[in-house]
DNA sequence: AGGAAGATCTACT
DNA sequence: GTAGATCTTCCTA
C-alpha cells in the first residue's frame, strides 16, 4: 500500500473556510488495531467563533468546547443525538473555528468499516458525520489528537491530485445558520451525505 | 431533573 | 423524498 503523508499544520492554520474547501480530496486516515483505514475527504463544514450562532464557541470556553480554542491540526470531537461528530481546528491557537468532517468514500479497510457499522453497502457506509465515525472507530477518547503526527491513530494525509468542482451550500441540521453558505462538498460524488 | 444538540434509522408516500 | 421516533451526551437550572 502507499505511504500517506499528513498535511502540515500551518494547513490548517487559516480561515476555516478555507480549510474546509481544501480539506476535499484528502485522505482521513485511522490506524485501527494494525489496520489502516482509509477514506477520501468529500464532504466539510466551516465553524467559526463567537459570531457563528451554530458553533459550540459561540459561548464562553465551557470543558465540552475547549479543544475549540486549542492549535490548529487538533482533533475535536462532539457528540450530537448520540453519534460522535469529528471536528479538526483551524485557526492560529486561541481563534476558535474548526472544520467538520461530513463524509468521506471508503478507500482501505472497508471490510472493517462494514463490520463496525454493520452495513453492507459502501455507499451507506461513510456518509455521514456520525456514520464515519462508527465506520473508523473514533469516539470521545481521541478527544486532542494531532492529526499532523505521522503516528497518530488519527490522521489527514495529503491526498492524489484530480480534478474535481466544488459545491457550496448551506450547513445541515444547524438550528441557527449563517447567510453565508459554509458547506463544501466534492460535485457528482456517490458518498457525499446529501446533495 | 430537564432539555437541547452540527444525526440516523425506519417506515411510509 | 419526507416525517417521526429514537438515539446519547453534556449543558443549564
Amino acid at each position: 500500500m502507499e505511504q500517506y503523508n499528513t498535511l502540515p499544520r500551518k494547513f490548517y492554520e487559516r480561515d476555516a473556510r478555507i480549510v474546509a474547501k481544501e480539506l476535499l480530496g484528502q485522505i482521513l486516515v485511522r490506524v485501527y488495531k494494525n489496520n489502516i483505514l482509509a477514506g477520501k475527504i468529500v464532504e466539510t463544514e466551516a465553524y467559526l467563533g463567537r459570531d457563528d450562532p451554530a458553533s459550540v464557541a459561540r459561548r464562553s470556553k465551557v470543558p465540552y468546547s475547549e479543544l475549540m480554542w486549542e492549535d490548529p491540526g487538533t482533533a475535536f470531537i462532539y457528540a450530537v443525538h448520540g453519534n460522535w461528530l469529528l471536528n479538526i481546528v483551524t485557526m492560529p491557537r486561541g481563534k476558535a473555528s474548526a472544520v467538520l468532517i461530513r463524509a468521506i468514500e471508503p478507500i482501505n479497510g472497508i471490510e472493517i468499516m462494514m463490520k463496525n457499522r454493520e452495513v453492507a453497502d459502501t455507499k451507506n457506509l461513510t456518509n455521514g458525520p456520525g456514520k464515519l465515525t462508527k465506520a473508523l472507530a473514533i469516539d470521545k477518547r481521541f478527544n486532542g489528537v494531532d492529526v499532523t503526527k505521522q503516528r497518530s491513530p488519527i490522521k489527514i494525509c495529503r491526498g492524489f491530485d484530480e480534478n474535481f468542482e466544488i459545491v457550496r451550500r448551506h450547513r445541515i441540521g444547524v438550528s441557527k445558520d449563517l447567510e453565508e453558505p459554509l458547506r463544501f462538498y466534492i460535485k457528482d460524488s456517490k458518498f457525499v451525505s446529501k446533495k
